[in-house]
DNA sequence: CACCTGCTTGAAACGGATTTCACACTGGCT
DNA sequence: AGCCAGTGTGAAATCCGTTTCAAGCAGGTG
């Protein structure tokens, strides 16, 4: 069937220890066998068996990847990041879709965990404590989570949440509603926190509504809410919900920005499709994705052990937000 | 280390052969063994090594899935189909993103093919030629892509732009405007099909415009020419050029739908959130992943060979089409 | 010249499961 | 009693690379 070790070593007449040196460690092998060999196998389109390479290695070339909701359009930048990168490692990619259940992330998290050297786990919901037992037993990296011992990248929020209040504050605002995602969510205690810093600095007036599903949906149904609290600005835990709000003032007649200003979290592709145009902070998604990785494969090769990195975040000014009236 | 075939064997006092027995297939050994096997392993919490069953089976229990733009919205749903579909069956899928460049396409589907036992290919850019080459290496299926003698899932396009078309004329819509996607897209290439087919029908005047690149900037380039064709509705080739139709015609003051009708195809997550929301043509997506699963597993334990499988499109009526003016 | 060192290379063990082949045993039939 | 078929089980071969161990050989040293 397909063309094994033993064939190359029989075609380039050496025995197969021999071939697998050539491959996989050439400084030690005679460069005139090395390169006979390497041509033998490359004309035989040798490459070796990764199951068996990894019975005896016991590694995979694979990584996993988890993520809460793919539906949701902050998540595929991020996985295409981890993707590319990986490939550039010569990693392949598992990719498994939790539907934003925490007991399925931690089956999920250690049926995947057999099958590969290492997890990115993007955002997961499950417990500290379980998420720290999953750390022990298996080479992971967290992305926009961060918990003590375990690598993570996450980014400046508190950066992000300063730029966003200074644009607000710099146009008029000084009474603005906070729209909160899920109790239970890291995010959005960290946005929380981060808000409610800036906000006493600025000595801005904080009225914090929600907590409401951080989806579009979630958006709509607190919208009417956000109207009655008589605020000239509304940040909102993330793009979606900030969308959702978006659409709801817009059924209403409430014109945005001139009547309420509008300002997201994530700079998801479709933040700057939508008419108006939604501001928002950026936060790395691609990069954020690459980063992962990369800590994933140092930890792999026993280098660093809990690194933390925090990317950059960046505001992206656009349609909706505007003077305070 | 981790718990072996050989470990189970010692503690149940039986062969390694009537272990793997014992689990493979029960109905070969005595009730009574086959219990206890069953117990022992599952108190030792032993799970088979997949690359050791992998290495003599030849199979790996994975599923590879390829897919052009993980940043387009209509995949994702796609690959959450599969990735459902495959857990349930007890496959790990490999995901790989092509970022729409039929070369690295190539290249990313022969590296998958050694890694798993079949791929699902999502609306290959590849040229058919390569396409029919690679799936005589390796099981595949293809969704939204049809080749003769390949396994396909795709929609009934002609059904969905029928309901489209009818919808349009029922408003009082005559002369409609395709802004087509890239000419050397199947997809695109099914759709003015399609649509030449039941616009003459309909005995409705159709203008061609495009071809644009099948993304929300293209829906923003070719908007102007929309207008300058003077007609009453435009049916745009996906939803990302639809949302980028609406999105320059907001900006220039075009009132939609009473100016202009739009109308989508794909049903993205999107379409339903901006205002005002867009009618479009639903492709199945999360049921298309699955269905490509299906028929691949169903490929992979040699019953069917060639299946075709068609499913149903439905127009979703939304804000963004009215009456003709 | 005897001995040691260093460089190449090959034979064989190994990893963990599955599968083939053969053997032991039971029960039924002649 | 003798033979056959069928059932349950174990020993060993097998899948394909990687790694260990040992040996062959050339060149250098005392």
């Amino acid at each position: 069937m397909a063309v094994t070790i033993r064939d190359v070593a029989r075609m380039a007449g050496v025995s197969v220890a021999t071939v697998t040196r050539a491959l996989s460690t050439p400084e030690v092998v005679r460069p005139t066998t090395r390169e006979r060999v390497r041509e033998v196998a490359s004309s035989l389109g040798y490459h070796p068996n990764r199951a068996a390479r990894g019975l005896i290695t016991g590694r995979t070339g694979n990584i996993g990847l988890l993520v809460p909701d793919l539906a949701n359009p902050f998540f595929p930048s991020i996985v295409k990041g981890v993707q590319a990168r990986a490939l550039e490692a010569d990693h392949a990619v598992f990719l498994a879709d939790t539907d934003e259940d925490p007991d399925a992330e931690a089956g999920l998290v250690r049926k995947l965990a057999k099958q590969v050297d290492g997890l990115v786990l993007c955002s997961p919901r499950m417990a500290e404590q379980e998420l720290r037992a999953v750390a022990r037993e298996v080479p992971m990296v967290l992305v926009y989570r961060r918990i003590a011992g375990v690598p993570s990248v996450t980014a400046e929020f508190l950066d992000g949440m300063r730029q966003a209040l200074s644009h607000l504050v710099a146009l008029g605002h000084r009474r603005i509603a906070y729209v909160a995602g899920p109790r239970s969510s890291w995010a959005n205690r960290e946005r929380v926190r981060s808000l409610r810093t800036v906000a006493k600095q600025a000595g801005v007036e904080l009225v914090e509504l929600g907590s409401v599903t951080p989806q579009f949906q979630g958006g709509v149904s607190v919208a009417d809410r956000v109207l009655a609290a008589a605020v000239t600005a509304v940040i909102a835990y993330n793009d979606l919900v900030a969308l959702g709000l978006l659409h709801r003032f817009a059924a209403r007649g409430v014109a945005v920005p001139d009547d309420i200003s509008v300002l997201g979290f994530d700079d998801i592709p479709l933040a700057a499709m939508v008419h108006p145009a939604l501001t928002t902070v950026a936060l790395p998604q691609g990069q954020a994705g690459q980063a992962g990785v990369d800590l994933l494969l140092d930890l792999l090769n026993k280098r660093d052990r809990a690194v933390r990195r925090e990317l950059p975040t960046q505001l992206m000014v656009r349609g909706s937000t505007g003077s305070a009236r």
